[in-house]
RNA sequence: GCGCCCGUAGCUCAGUUGGAUAGAGCAUCUGCCUUCUAAGCAGAGGGUCCUGGGUUCGAAUCCCAGCGGGCGCGCCA
């Protein structure tokens, strides 16, 4: 067990001692902001004083006379109004490391206990090119998925492809109008995008080129596609074909699996029941010919997902579940979907990755289901992140007005690489320099992706998505490399130095310093389960290649003496170990040379 | 109009129950490669944390008002 745990224990119980009716779950032990003040620290002792009109110093050491620290701090100091400050005693940090090296743990422990975790990221849309929008929810809901089974939970992960929908009916169309086979053979999706776009331009009443027959065939084609008719579904059929094989490549270069892939179309069958369902326990009513879902006024007007102030006044803003025209939209099968996971997969958590527009419909959503499923226990997370930008701050296109296609960003940042690669190291065979330019640049574009807080707007930049210096994805796989390196020149195997004689006592203080940060992985990784923020663990992998380097800079390894060189051998070890499970979760690889 | 989010160094952004002297990268400037990889290290400069009130031992963080920006608001997803 890590020492913060024990003492945030020891802390709570001294504290019930003294306040027997006190809520000890805010007692926290966290790392100190400044070394200068401890290693760690707790700041509710200040709280609960306040809570129980008592003097925050006076109570700070009474509860320090009731704890039993002595084994892991030499004392535990009172700093300030009341926090109290506690160091660590080497040999506490020794003992971690010793059984971090014997392979017991790699500071961090699995939860208990485990919930099973569904996870909906990516999901993008057939017969439509990944582009540089889909990076967010697809690098975000890998990560948390990582994380999550890491730390010992269940994790479901499922692509919820946009399969199904109006859009077939114009893509269908566009096929048997004006398709062109050579393209599609050359390249599926920049035809089907095309006939997509030329079909919806006239389909729509503000366009030019409006054109109300068309509009009627596609949408005669819809229905034709969702009443089942052989030749439609044939075509459909091959458009899902010809786009999953773009997103496994796709995926497969961004080494994101998924457990399901259940688009749409799979809760399509489910859909009639639902609404059904609905209806009856009249929880949805028929308006203007649709049938939604209105307000039960259980929650105050402002907060009230259903409802929404017009001219002053509050009005009705429904979840429709069945069109005028009889057709299901999302709201029916996210529902659908819903129930599926709850019931079938017997979801713990759900966790929905997707870009912060669709906050009301989640509410929406999540508050039908509430409602529709009381007994539910399932807890539901909509993990938002914020808008893409152009680097004019306007809504993100191209000069041309186009998306970026994510192939062509990886492609990028891979060339980008290579010409680093070649300069820094031109002495490396072709093959070997192809690698790191792969590694290193598909790298570069998580990390930048992952770095920003998920809520921020994310303001496109080549630049910034594509840079290989400063806090960035390279700066940590430098970091690794040059400890495998180490190993490589002295020649020495890493699991020599993982035996259960192993020594480790870090005497310099960036030793030390490497050694404590070390110790905080597995807060670190708690924290982003259960705030759903990657961008967490970057700044601590960030924090630890540079104690890392700064200890590289600072203490020689191979050429100190015996013991010392053997400790530090160690040191060097479990840095590469959480460097490389730390990015591992960011789905970042890892090289022994570059 | 109403709701959500944002406003922090020249630029891009962090900032973990409110917590100690507000941090990093880029850019600028000064040093450091015959010593385990310089994609690096050491150091310097750079701030009305949008503005004004309030809450309290303590506010970038919470509350109120205002200014500026992004997004959303019945049959798209």
């Amino acid at each position: 067990m890590m020492p913060h745990r024990i003492i945030e224990g020891r802390l709570r119980r001294a504290v019930q001692t003294i306040l027997p009716a006190a809520d000890t779950t805010t007692v926290l032990v966290r790392p100190c902001p400044d070394p200068a003040f401890g290693d760690y620290q707790t700041n509710a002792v200040m709280g609960l004083a306040k809570a129980h009109k008592l003097n925050p110093r006076k109570l700070a050491a009474e509860v320090a006379a009731k704890l039993d620290a002595g084994d892991l701090c030499a004392k535990v100091e009172i700093a300030g109004p009341g926090f109290m400050n506690f160091r660590l005693r080497p040999e506490a940090v020794e003992a971690s490391l010793r059984s971090a090296a014997r392979g017991e743990h790699l500071f961090f422990e699995k939860s208990d206990p485990p919930r099973t975790v569904v996870v909906d990221f990516s999901s993008p849309n057939v017969a439509k090119p990944m582009h540089v929008g889909h990076i967010r929810s697809t690098i975000l809901g890998d990560t948390l998925s990582r994380t999550l089974r890491l730390l010992g939970h269940n994790v479901i992960t499922d692509n919820h492809l946009g399969d199904w929908g109006t859009q077939f009916g114009m893509l269908l169309a566009g096929w048997k109008t004006i398709l062109h086979r050579d393209a599609l053979a050359a390249d599926p999706l920049s035809e089907m995008e095309r006939i997509y776009k030329s079909i919806s331009a006239r389909c729509d009443r503000e366009k030019p080129d409006f054109d109300p027959a068309l509009r009627e065939r596609a949408r005669a084609e819809l229905v034709s596609l969702q009443s089942g008719q052989e030749e439609n579904l044939a075509i459909w059929r091959e458009m899902i074909r010809l786009s999953q094989a773009q997103f496994d490549t796709i995926y497969a270069r961004l080494g994101v699996r998924f457990d399901h892939t259940l688009g749409e179309s799979f809760y399509n069958p489910r859909l009639g029941q639902t609404v059904e369902d609905l209806l009856q326990r009249g929880l949805a009513t028929e308006s203007r010919g649709a049938k939604a879902i209105f307000s039960d006024h259980s929650l105050p007007p402002q907060q009230d997902p259903f409802l929404v102030q017009r001219g002053g006044e509050w009005m009705a803003n429904p979840l429709i579940i069945q069109k005028t025209d009889g057709a299901y939209n999302y709201a029916t099968t996210d529902l659908a979907t819903l129930e599926h996971r709850t019931q079938i997969w017997n979801a713990d958590e759900i966790i929905y990755v997707t870009d912060g527009r669709q906050q009301l419909h989640f509410h929406q959503l999540f508050a039908v289901f509430h409602r529709w499923h009381p007994e539910s226990r399932t807890r539901l997370a909509h993990v938002w992140f914020g808008s893409i930008l152009g680097e004019d701050g306007r809504p993100f296109k191209t000069r041309s007005g186009e998306t970026i296609r994510l192939a062509d960003l990886l492609d990028e940042a891979e060339e980008r690489a290579l010409r680093v690669v070649s300069e820094k190291s031109p002495d490396l065979p072709e093959a070997q320099r192809r690698e790191i330019a792969r590694v290193v640049g598909i790298g570069a574009v998580k990390y930048a992706d992952l770095l920003p807080n998920r809520q921020s707007d994310y303001v496109f930049s080549w630049d910034k998505l594509l840079s290989l210096s400063g806090n960035t994805a390279p700066y940590l796989q430098y970091a690794y490399a040059r400890i495998r390196s180490i190993f490589r020149k002295g020649e020495i195997a890493e699991p020599g130095c993982r035996g259960p004689e192993t020594e480790v006592s870090p005497g310099a203080p960036a030793e030390m310093a490497l050694a404590k940060h070390l110790l905080n992985f597995g807060l670190l990784l708690e924290a982003v389960a259960t705030e759903y923020r990657p961008n967490f663990l970057c700044g601590y992998l960030y924090d630890l290649s540079g104690l890392f380097t700064r200890f590289y800079e600072q203490c020689p390894v191979l050429k100190s003496e015996p013991a010392v060189r053997q400790s530090r051998l160690v040191l060097c070890d479990l840095t590469g170990q959480v460097l490389k499970r730390g990015l591992s979760l960011l789905g970042i690889e890892v090289l022994d040379q570059m």
